[in-house]
DNA sequence: CCTATGTTTAACCTATCCGTTAATTAACGA
DNA sequence: TCGTTAATTAACGGATAGGTTAAACATAGG
């Protein structure tokens, strides 16, 4: 699981560092701040943080004892972009003729 | 991790999985066709069919003793949906606006 | 019916994830 | 300097992930 998107995807696995990175689209925050809304200890915060640091989701700034996090979205265009290859498979445009190209390989699976 | 949106996600962290979507995108597989690829027992394949049929990234047929999976892109519709609200973060019509918006914010913070 | 083939389930192991509390580090400010 | 505030690190525990091998299940077919 060493891979960039792998740790990317991973990072959004998690519903708290979702809601994170929601709350750090409105704005830069702090640790404590970015605590504030959940049911959780702040090391547990503090954690996540770094799991989104380290999948590029965000940089940290110190400034005196606060450590503000600020989003940085280009992983998520990143990931974006690997399920782009997909589109054809859910996009109506393409449906059609997918069910076509299916159909076609089913035919010659048969021989 | 019981929402959707987690559990799409955490299927696709997996390099193997995610090798698995891009062979199936070239049409539907068996689970030995599957695991061919692979350096892992067939059991491991097995399971990682399992976590993607349970994201919805994938749906499986039975004919006589073969089990076929076939690839379903929707989740990743609603994964690229979920990212769309971040696009202005990333995407370039939309920096030099992002940027006075935070800089906006930046002033008020100081108040 | 028996056997071969394809796949899944069971049982197990190890590593990682996500949470906790307690201790530590860092910097401000009276 | 001492206490307060902000955050991280340490140490631990339970749950889950991802792999293995061995056993079980399902179906085609002689």
């Amino acid at each position: 699981m060493t891979d960039r998107l792998s740790v990317i995807f991973a990072a959004l696995a998690d519903p708290t560092r979702r809601a994170i990175l929601a709350r750090l689209a409105e704005g830069d925050a702090t640790v404590s701040e970015l605590a504030e809304p959940f049911s959780i200890s702040l090391p547990a915060v503090s954690r996540h943080l770094k799991v989104l640091e380290q999948a590029g989701l965000i940089t940290r700034s110190r400034s005196a004892q606060w450590r503000s996090s600020s989003l940085q979205a280009e992983p998520l265009r990143e990931a974006t972009a690997w399920m782009e290859r997909y589109r054809r498979f859910w996009d109506d445009n393409f449906t059609r003729l997918d069910a076509h190209l299916r159909h076609i390989q089913e035919q010659e699976k048969q021989q």
